[in-house]
DNA sequence: CGAATTCCCGTAAACGCTTACTGAGATTCA
DNA sequence: TGAATCTCAGTAAGCGTTTACGGGAATTCG
């Protein structure tokens, strides 16, 4: 089955068949018409690879992702997709789980097919590989990690706005003793957040003593919480670099039988949908995954008109209040002091 | 950049170029070394679509679901990619969204790029669209809603099993009052997992009078659940046809001040990642996406060689018992009374 | 040692589509 | 009315691979 046939069928010839396919007004309504009859009652789909290697363009776009089993990710994809399909073009998935191995095969996937450019949401990456795609005139573009030059755009992630807001609000509500975990310290993404935070904390004269690291995945905020509860001096509110991580801090303090917000108040980050369902419902800063989406495709698809040259956008972040933050406990600095044993006597 | 760029500096014909790199074994050692080195010098990478197109064999399989949205998916999606490419085969994922206009979109997607077999995951599936496949030889496997019939095979997922072990664990608490908040009736996967509901209270001898319908997402677990608490006559338990809809209920529950399990255990199903970490952590029914994944792809990958026979295939189902369900409370019954006002004076 | 095999590798014809080029008829215009 | 222009459709040359086929050199065998 082929557009021979199709032409045959509609007694024209194979090149009217392909220009009523790709809508050319070189057509007559006629004609037109009866080479779709003929597609109908033939059941024909044009031949994606055919169609790309005859014309040189692969209306493909590549995404690629670190972890599909972040629901950050799914939200993202799903965007990425819809304003994609609006355009006519299709989406490549490519998932590294955070292995700079499968990264590798990912870009080999990428190239194979002949992207039209590249979205890379993933925190960290080979610069090797990057030159791989700018040697080949692929427009990319980074989530955060990115330089801007030919062809290659970043989207700088407002984090301070959103940290600042959040930060902002657990200390009206009383809290000086605030921790923060981060994601896994080998990713840019991870440091980033955690500069923000740091920065700040700083700038508000409050000191960043409680540091631990998780790996942005659930277990690792609960262990990470974990530590941070026994410590000596315990912090009143935890901000987490993402909500999964936030998710596993709220179990770890359930389970040492304290309860969020009223012995230490939770601030996630992202704003996965699963966060509003949470016990208590997260109190998190909102990066939309829906800006993301459109921004990087926009930057992809319109790279090449606009001369080419990348560009920098920016996408904010704002603070979600729900339920996991609270006023800082009264008695913190008593119990603190009970703890270590430095209580007038 | 070709094959034939690679071929002259290499010194050989597209020929023995293309052989190496299918790794045929009709290429000395020497002139594999020097093609190899030449596909390095260059970073070549072989173009995807001539490759099929030549060869005719897409090494492509489709995978359709219906909410990428949904944890349980993105698990599934990933335990199926990694088999592919353990197997040298890539895969294209479709979201439909539950809409059936994508649905035939997705449909349209696979035929064009001539996938070599798909899994459709997804509940409802025009039967129109099926035999656009079977027309095409493409071989198809379907979970829980399909039929066996050459080149398709179906993965019967053991809701039963799973089911029964919940029910009896609930009911060895002392749980009499059972109700279930199904997905969307719509679908058969849905309508499938209610009736193994159904039949299993039926079996014991329970009524299953408190039936909700949900969305199989959060929100509709939510409302189902506040629905519930809402009747006269509340259930002491309450099973859920996914953990979505039970984290959704979760919330509800916490949200009129009732606790879990102390006046309500919940039983969710599939077992997603984030269930063990709800709070209460969730007692769930394990349906693996590893199996689903497993049992697919191989149902795909082989079944030309099998004669093209397809088959059918069993997933279990097993209950994970968390800290969501517990004893019945034992006012239950006086509660109600009192309610409904039957109180003995 | 000559014939029969075997082993590598090159030649060239697909694969299914797009599109530059071409040309026949219809239309416009002076 | 004849020339210029325009419209629509066909011809055929790619696009980058794969692979059937063929041939020359090396190997085996009687």
């Amino acid at each position: 089955m082929n557009i021979r046939e199709v032409a045959r069928l509609a007694k024209v010839s194979t090149a009217t068949v392909s220009r009523t396919i790709n809508g050319s007004d070189k057509v007559t309504p006629e004609t037109r018409e009866r080479v779709q009859r003929a597609i109908e009652e033939l059941g024909f789909y044009p031949n994606t690879w055919a169609r790309a290697l005859g014309s040189g363009r692969s209306s493909l776009y590549g995404l690629i992702i670190s972890d599909i089993t972040n629901p950050f990710f799914p939200e993202l994809v799903k965007s990425f997709e819809d304003i994609a399909v609006q355009h006519g073009q299709e989406v490549l998935v490519a998932n590294t789980n955070y292995d700079p191995e499968r990264m590798e095969v990912c870009v080999s996937r990428m190239l194979q097919r002949k992207v039209d450019g590249v979205a890379i949401m993933t925190s960290e990456m080979d610069p090797r590989l990057i030159t791989e795609f700018q040697n080949r005139d692929i427009p990319l573009v980074f989530l955060d990690t990115g330089t801007v030059q030919k062809l290659t755009s970043n989207i700088l992630v407002d984090y301070a706005s959103g940290i600042d807001a959040a930060v902002e609000h657990i200390a009206r509500l009383g809290h000086t003793q605030i921790a923060f975990i981060s994601g896994p310290m080998v990713l840019r993404s991870a440091q980033v957040r955690r500069e923000a935070f740091v920065g700040c904390l700083k700038r508000r004269g409050i000191g960043a003593d409680w540091l631990e690291e998780g790996n942005h995945q659930v277990d690792g905020g609960h262990q990470a919480m974990a530590r941070l509860l026994l410590r000596e001096k315990r912090p009143t509110a935890v901000l987490a670099s993402n909500d999964m991580t936030a998710i596993g801090a709220l179990g770890a303090i359930h389970e040492r039988g304290l309860s969020v917000p009223e012995d230490i108040s939770i601030v996630g980050f992202d704003d996965i949908q699963i966060s509003a369902f949470t016990q208590p419902a997260l109190t998190t800063v909102r990066l939309s995954r829906d800006e993301i989406a459109r921004v990087a495709f926009r930057a992809l698809y319109s790279i090449r008109q606009d001369g080419g040259k990348g560009g920098e956008y920016a996408v904010r972040s704002t603070l979600v209040v729900r339920r996991s933050t609270g006023r800082a406990p009264r008695d913190a600095a008593a119990n603190l002091q009970k703890k270590t044993g430095l209580v007038e006597a």
